[in-house]
DNA sequence: GCCGGGGATGTGACTCCGTCACGTGGCCTG
DNA sequence: CAGGCCACGTGACGGAGTCACATCCCCGGC
């Protein structure tokens, strides 16, 4: 019942205003699920308690473009804009993973804007962190060149052991380019021996080269 | 003494609140004036009150790409992300008209937040509108050629007689490009008979021309 | 074990765009 | 009236996105 208690921030929350949220009851959908689509109205605050969240724009010739992820104990703040402005959804959110979450309906999501200051905080902080993602998105989707993108990713999302498991499409998304870019990138680090590559994985060989190019001189 | 009372949207707020924010005094500051700078940390919330700001992030190479502009009336959004969550800024503003402005420090800022429901919903409806404009930003940035993203500045700029002043380098910076190719495009435009250009001045010639490029098909 | 089908990748051709490096011309001020 | 600044024009070049296919690998079904 009181899923509030999780790892989220939420259980910060004063007790009145975690009773209200744990009254409502979590939804489970599987991966792949589309949680809402441009041009949705929408219909409430969402908050991830386990799984993953991916809300990205939609380009008209298929592509489309990463604008945040959401984890556990964040919430997708682009419900936010619609519950306070009433415009539309104009990005599309999928569960790449499967999800756990609460679907908070507009009246209670104002109700507690108002009455809780925890609540509220909670809410701006996921709000000035999305904003903060986007604003590093336009940068490094304008300063940097796809090189410099993919090796910073390549060294984010890779383990301990220098491995990670993603497709070409999924890197292309996360930093805003097309496939077969990333392949021909993905190749080239491939023969100065920075990575190796095989279907749906990146081996990390030369961390420090990768390093290099992340950091090097936007353009 | 009561400048609340202008045009703003806070002549909405309750007595208390717009007694607290009127004992603050408006700065002057004069065109061009830098009112913050990446990785500054943040002094207040900002309220424009007359004039015109823009807020732009800065390539390594000169570049930059105008992220949006705050009216009168409006206020910098830039700034509650440092007051949220402590974080220095890491984009420009620059003051591209003589501007009145109110500088709310951080305490007074939080405090009315928490005590003023209709200033929390100013703050609110503000985040959100940057936070679309910015959407958009990407959105046509990714996904619109310059062409496109041209046509439809020309459009929204342009006054009602069809002419409109502005600098290449100014049209560059808010679509998000170079200004060479402002220049190639722009003559391209002028050679259809779409527009007629002059020494940082436009003028309309066609505009159902510019209305079909600006909806055409985004790649 | 063999066979499709579908997703993941590799490639070549082409165009658009951003960058560099200058050149030109107008306007303003000393 | 001479610099000098600012707005604009241009050619060359490489990076990046798009299209159209060609492979290739893996997984379930038979």
């Amino acid at each position: 019942m009181s899923w509030t208690g999780g790892a989220s921030e939420l259980a910060a929350l004063e007790p009145v205003a975690r009773g209200v949220l744990d009254r409502l009851g979590p939804t489970e959908v599987p991966q792949g699920a589309v949680l809402f689509r441009p041009g949705e109205t929408v219909k409430g605050y969402v908050i991830v308690l386990t799984g993953h969240v991916g809300v990205s724009l939609l380009g008209p010739n298929g592509r489309d473009i990463l604008l945040y992820e959401v984890a556990p104990g964040q919430s997708c703040i682009q419900s936010t804009l619609g519950l306070l402005g009433g415009d539309d959804y104009s990005a599309e959110a999928v569960a790449t993973a499967p999800t756990r979450l609460v679907l908070v309906p507009r009246p209670v999501f104002l109700e507690l804007l108002d009455t809780s200051p925890a609540f509220r905080k909670v809410v701006f902080a996921a709000f000035a962190e999305r904003m903060q993602a986007m604003m590093q998105l336009i940068e490094t989707m304008s300063f940097m060149r796809v090189e410099a993108r993919l090796a910073a990713l390549i060294l984010e999302r890779a383990g301990e052991d220098g491995v990670l498991a993603i497709t070409q499409a999924e890197i292309a998304r996360a930093i805003g380019t097309a496939r077969e870019v990333v392949s021909r990138r993905l190749d080239k680090l491939a023969q100065t021996g920075a990575i190796r590559t095989g279907r749906g994985e990146i081996r990390v060989r030369d961390r420090t080269a990768l390093e290099a190019l992340a950091a090097s001189p936007a353009v």
